[in-house]
DNA sequence: ACCATATTTGTACTATCGTCCAAATATTCA
DNA sequence: TGAATATTTGGACGATAGTACAAATATGGT
């Protein structure tokens, strides 16, 4: 990452009165999180975490040991309410009785969280999701282990989900077009000059609701297309409802 | 990037017949390209290219003076060869005349080209997309400029010849379905673990071709989705055409 | 107030980074 | 061939990376 030019006033600011931070293993978080989600894992270096935090870079090494520590730490803080909050959603979705809505609902379910996290400060989803976005295309190996044992389980939830709305598709077509829909979320949250001021300030602008309904509304109509498997004639009735969870 | 544990014979691999390569320069840039695509621009440092390709790292600094610097070139290599391509597919799809068709085929037209370049080795479209997937995630300075002056005529170009297919959605829509498409296709690019041979290899292996098919199917029911404008009732004729920085 | 503990600081270590450069070597062309 | 040029080499530079650690300081319970 890039540094300001250093700038020492080295007499003016000495003492500073003290403000010491109340908690600083917070500030710490707050900051790498910022950081991280918008430069990378990589381009950002344990001091720039530290300066931004105004912290000491051995701080950091006291409150998370490793700078890969310090990652796993913020996943650890967000997954959990990001994915309770998605089964909440979720479940009232399920609950919806025209089927149509119903698919609508669980997308939404899906989607929402990941632009207003029940956590901490405002943005923290959209956060928290473009942090996510960069970390899959960067490829980091603590990551990986997080994400499996973390998100898999809530991700075959709605895809059973899905495929209860709409039995006559695949599950495969459902799989594909579930990983479609999470690319265009990705990228629309590491776009910033596309959706402006969608990622910094309140989460629920009407710039970051514009973009929700227009993913909502292209991936329902994703989600309802053809499948492609040329032996399945379209729709018909629902025929049973596939209980059995291939794929768990 | 890890760099493998050494490992140096030191006394059995000294002379190694004098192998020269034939043409250095090309070899650094392959290597550059694979390590870029795989894990990301500021993972790999140069020294890991240079021993990739066999060559010194003074020598990558001789060819391109600068990291920027190669990875400007490899740009320069793909974009013009894709783009053209891009050009020539997107002009016999025009040609269509059923809408539907025509449709499907302007969106073939768009994502063929990402998997299979015209340039160099197999699978080399697919490792550039890849590429280009990741820096849009990292945020080089060097890439938003040639990005912003190659591809942003393209996709203006893609924009109206599907809003000449969809006149009754307005162009706004359209730019976030786009926008949506090329999120989709670049998560499907950097997730190797989901689409496991269509990275590596031949670029037209079943794999990719399944992938292309399933983005293709689930992109022409988004683009052909009721738009999100509540004042405007279905059909009618497109309005003003509000230009948008589109599809990068 | 005192002590035990928690935290912060400053500094230092080693490794690796991008880039530079002079010498060595290969290539090209008269 | 020999001279001019192009390329490769190996080493070096300063900057910065992640991490470690002892000393300094703040905090909380008694």
């Amino acid at each position: 990452m890039v540094r300001k030019p250093a700038k020492s006033n080295a007499k003016a600011d000495a003492k500073a009165v003290s403000t010491r931070k109340p908690n600083m293993r917070e500030a710490i978080l707050a900051a790498a999180e910022e950081l991280f989600s918008t430069y990378g894992f990589n381009a950002v270096s344990v001091r720039d975490i530290a300066q931004t935090a105004g912290a000491n870079p051995g701080s950091v090494t006291y409150h998370f040991k490793t700078k890969d520590g310090l990652l796993l730490e913020i996943y650890r803080r967000h997954c959990g309410p990001m994915n309770r909050r998605r089964s909440e959603l979720l479940a009232a979705a399920r609950r919806v009785r025209d089927l149509q809505d119903r698919l609508e609902a669980i997308v939404r379910a899906y989607v929402l969280p990941a632009f207003t996290s029940g956590s901490d400060l405002a943005g923290g989803g959209t956060r928290f999701t473009r942090l996510r976005a960069i970390m899959s295309a960067e490829g980091n190996e603590v990551v990986r282990k997080i994400i499996a044992q973390t998100f898999d389980d809530t991700s075959h939830a709605f895809i059973d989900a899905i495929h209860e709305s709409l039995p006559h598709i695949p599950r495969t077509d459902l799989v594909w077009r579930g990983h479609f829909l999470l690319g265009a979320l990705y990228y629309t949250l590491v776009t910033p000059e596309r959706v402006s001021r969608l990622s910094r300030g309140s989460a629920d602008g009407t710039d970051a609701g514009h973009a929700i309904e227009e993913l909502v509304r292209a991936t329902v109509a994703a989600l309802q297309a053809a499948p492609l498997d040329p032996a399945t004639p379209p729709p018909r009735k629902a025929p049973g409802v596939t209980q059995g969870r291939a794929l768990t």
